[in-house]
DNA sequence: TTCGATACCGAACATATTGTTCGATAATAT
DNA sequence: ATATTATCGAACAATATGTTCGGTATCGAA
């Protein structure tokens, strides 16, 4: 990919985080977007086609960037995934997010989170479908494994809501434990 | 109340659901409300300052009824609150949700539910409070009440909204003995 | 029934936002 | 070095928002 397209895709990117921590989604203009990106109007339509795109884009690259780092570390170590609790792959993505190394963090606790926590939702579920044998001691067998695999993804989305929007003074750990007694 | 308030505010109301069964709520324009409500301009914006308030004022009326139903109800049958599984409160719920007397099933199962299921869980976490003892037992000590209040209410929103996107195929009583068994 | 109050109409209005077009310019890859 | 391509910037039509105003019809109370 060319280096300016790159460029002016990361300016829009965080401007538009930028811009989230200040107002809600729906009162953000591609106006104001561009120019806190400083880039030229026709240059926004050419990289996204409208702002809920956009959205959807920004998304797509964070969360996957998140739960595929998740991922790896799984596999890097491999006992965490056959061997211990099923806690641990969600305590990573908790110290994930704590760090807050890509921007994840900045956009599930800002004002219009709601859209972003459905996103992280969708792409939980599938995390969750991969990893589901962890928790079939769990389960009872009368649940339908749709309701199941979605009862799990949004506990754990629920979970973390509460956390960002309690003022995240718990520990990583704390959470998940929290998270772990109730599912 | 004029009875002409009432009537244009209904109009508007009636117009309202009726558009977001066919598109998303940010693609509808207070144009095409006024036009399907046929009303002026000014007299909508006499009612309601902006699209946004009449969606809250919209969800305040129908979510209150509803919860206020299932409270009358509990109320005559002092039973159901006092005696009973808490799984009933819930079940009276569900099933004034699948009666669907007044609209709030159409509005769960629109493409913008998102946005109703965000006001009817901060209703319905009031609810909650009021009938925790009722979930007394299957609290964990270790947990604070506010997360597991709002872990209650997440957990019967969720269910919700896995039963309206699966096309509500399950009985009340399914549903209520799925929520009973993951909460 | 009457009468004062007020909700509604409807059309016009300024303002803001969206998404597109186009020629000129500058950065890029090879 | 050169052909390619991303960006600029300004202008553009089309649409949406929220307000104003005088006239009309409806309402509730006496």
């Amino acid at each position: 990919m060319d280096r300016r397209q790159r460029k002016t895709r990361e300016a829009i990117f965080n401007a538009f985080i930028g811009l989230l921590s200040k107002k809600e989604f729906s009162r953000i203009t591609v106006g104001e977007i561009i120019e806190a990106a400083d880039v030229g109007r026709a240059t926004f339509y050419s990289h996204f086609e409208t702002k809920d795109y956009l959205l959807k884009e920004l998304c797509r690259e964070l969360f996957c960037h998140v739960l595929d780092a998740t991922r790896e570390e799984g596999s890097e170590h491999k006992h965490i995934f056959e061997c211990e609790a099923p806690s641990s792959v969600f305590l990573h993505l908790l110290r994930h997010l704590q760090k807050n190394d890509n921007k994840v963090l900045d956009l599930l606790s800002c004002s219009s989170n709601e859209l972003f926590l459905q996103y992280f939702k969708s792409d939980l579920r599938r995390l969750v479908k991969s990893q589901l044998p962890l928790f079939e001691a769990r389960r009872n067998a009368a649940l339908p494994e749709s309701f199941w695999v979605d009862h799990i993804a949004s506990v754990f989305v629920d979970t973390v809501r509460w956390w960002v929007d309690s003022g995240m003074k718990e520990s990583p750990e704390t959470i998940s434990e929290y998270f772990m007694m109730v599912v």
